[in-house]
RNA sequence: UCCGGCGUAGCUCAGUGGUAGAGCAUCGGACUGUUAAUCCGCUGGUCGUAGGUUCGAAUCCUACCGCCGGAG
């Protein structure tokens, strides 16, 4: 497929190590209005404008380059226009790097039971108050350019994993398409760069299609949704196959939406994507599960009460560098505020350090045998041998 | 000493004649473009003790033990 002919784009991407043999892993630069981030890149999501129980100091000791927020919930709460007038988001919130905004798309499933779809948009009842909010492509871009962040996303209609018949997802894809117009024809804001959406569940053909039409359209990036969700790995990656095969001379970035947990980053960025975003280690580590790279702790766990070991040995974190796990298990069980941000820094420390790690093996050239090694190493999982992390220094 | 109340799961308590429940705690699990410091599940009790009435008692009766309150 050729490459469309961009609008000025206010990002620049560059791809520095293109895909080797065996591998169609790829390491880049993407140029932001608010400074660069290196891809494969993960980005924490800060869905009200904070990643939750973490401030902007400790986005940056983690190593934060880039972060999500969310459009439909910052426009009911505290309100887009305020933000604007209140200095954008950036300000707002007090971070001064990079900013993507999701489009609202995600709540259409996640608030299911709330919203009405039509080919005019999303009619929400809002789950604060019980307001009607008539969210359309046109109002998800509006907002977008009122929080002023640097990548504002289309709305779109994901497909619900799992129960959808083809039909529907058929119908989901091609109003996605019909809206991502849309959102191009009402984006104005030149220093904002918009990606596009591709959807078309796991049905190859409608995938294929998809990622033809979104690809045409001239976005400064290209979004893959509506995976992350009930389909097995094996399933992902087929999509994954469909789409980035399509896109191979397309010099955008490629941002798969919703993804988190250690394996499913390496088998994705193993397919070819180069962004990322996902509530889970971060959600994760306030319900107590720790990230290592021998597997996961439950850190409700009685067996860490008396543990004075550090959650990981070696890990640079906020947390690793100065507590035991008898403490950390302890202020998760008295339900401390200091235990959600010291767990939270901890995971998200992990996995941007598994990103680097990534991008250095591509870099290096070595990808697929340093992904071999991950894999190997159940990074993230409730894995056979994650009992066992107490003896794994030895190796 | 008398009068009254109460003794049911680790804790706080429902359950007043038909073979025991809840919340929390414990123990374990899940979580993927956040309505989530959330959710799910498993353990766990000879119903203070001993008798009695009854086809059947946590439940009714008697005695005793313990705790609380009141009166002397």
């Amino acid at each position: 497929m050729t490459a469309v002919e961009p609008r000025t784009s206010p990002i620049s991407f560059e791809v520095t190590h293109p895909a080797g043999v065996g591998t169609r892993a790829r390491a880049g630069r993407l140029e932001t209005p608010h400074g660069a981030i290196e891809t494969p890149i993960f980005m924490p999501v800060g869905t009200n404008a904070t990643v939750k129980a973490l401030d902007p100091d400790d986005l940056r000791e983690v190593g934060a380059q880039i972060i999500l927020s969310n459009t439909y919930h910052l426009s009911i709460r505290p309100g887009h226009e305020r933000i604007r007038e209140l200095g954008g988001l950036h300000h707002f919130m007090g971070w001064d790097r990079p900013i993507l905004t999701d489009s609202g798309g995600f709540q259409v499933v996640s608030l299911g039971r709330l919203r009405e779809i039509s080919e005019d948009g999303v009619r929400f009842r809002s789950h604060l108050d019980g307001a009607l909010i008539d969210y359309t492509p046109e109002h998800a871009i509006a907002v977008q350019e009122a929080l002023g962040s640097d990548i504002a996303v289309c709305l779109d209609q994901p497909v619900p994993p799992g129960s959808s018949t083809r039909r529907e997802v058929a119908d989901a894809t091609a109003r996605t398409q019909r809206w991502a117009e849309r959102c191009l024809d009402a984006h104005a804001r030149s220093d904002q760069a918009l990606f596009g959406i591709i959807q078309g569940g796991l049905e190859p053909d409608l995938r294929a299609g998809s990622t033809a039409a979104i690809a045409a359209l001239p976005f400064d990036g290209l979004c893959i949704g509506g995976l992350a969700g009930d389909e097995s790995a094996a399933e992902r990656r087929r999509a994954l196959d469909v789409v980035v095969p399509l896109l191979e001379d397309d010099p955008r970035p490629r941002y798969l939406m919703g993804l988190g947990s250690p394996m499913d980053l390496l088998d994705a960025v193993d397919a070819g994507i180069d962004m990322f975003d996902s509530v889970l280690p971060a959600r994760v580590a306030r319900n107590a599960t720790l990230w290592v790279p021998e597997g996961r702790l439950n850190m409700r766990n009685a067996r860490f009460l008396d543990d004075p070991r550090p959650v990981q040995d070696g890990c640079p974190c906020r947390l690793c560098r100065s507590f035991s796990r008898a403490y950390l298990a302890h202020l998760l069980r008295a339900d401390e505020m200091l235990g959600y941000r010291l767990a939270t820094c901890h995971n998200l420390t992990f996995t941007l350090d598994f990103m680097a790690t990534i991008r250095r093996a591509i870099r290096a050239g070595t990808f697929p045998q340093t992904m071999r090694q991950l894999r190997a190493s159940r990074a993230g999982t409730n894995g056979a041998d994650s009992r066992d992390e107490g003896r794994v220094k030895s190796e």
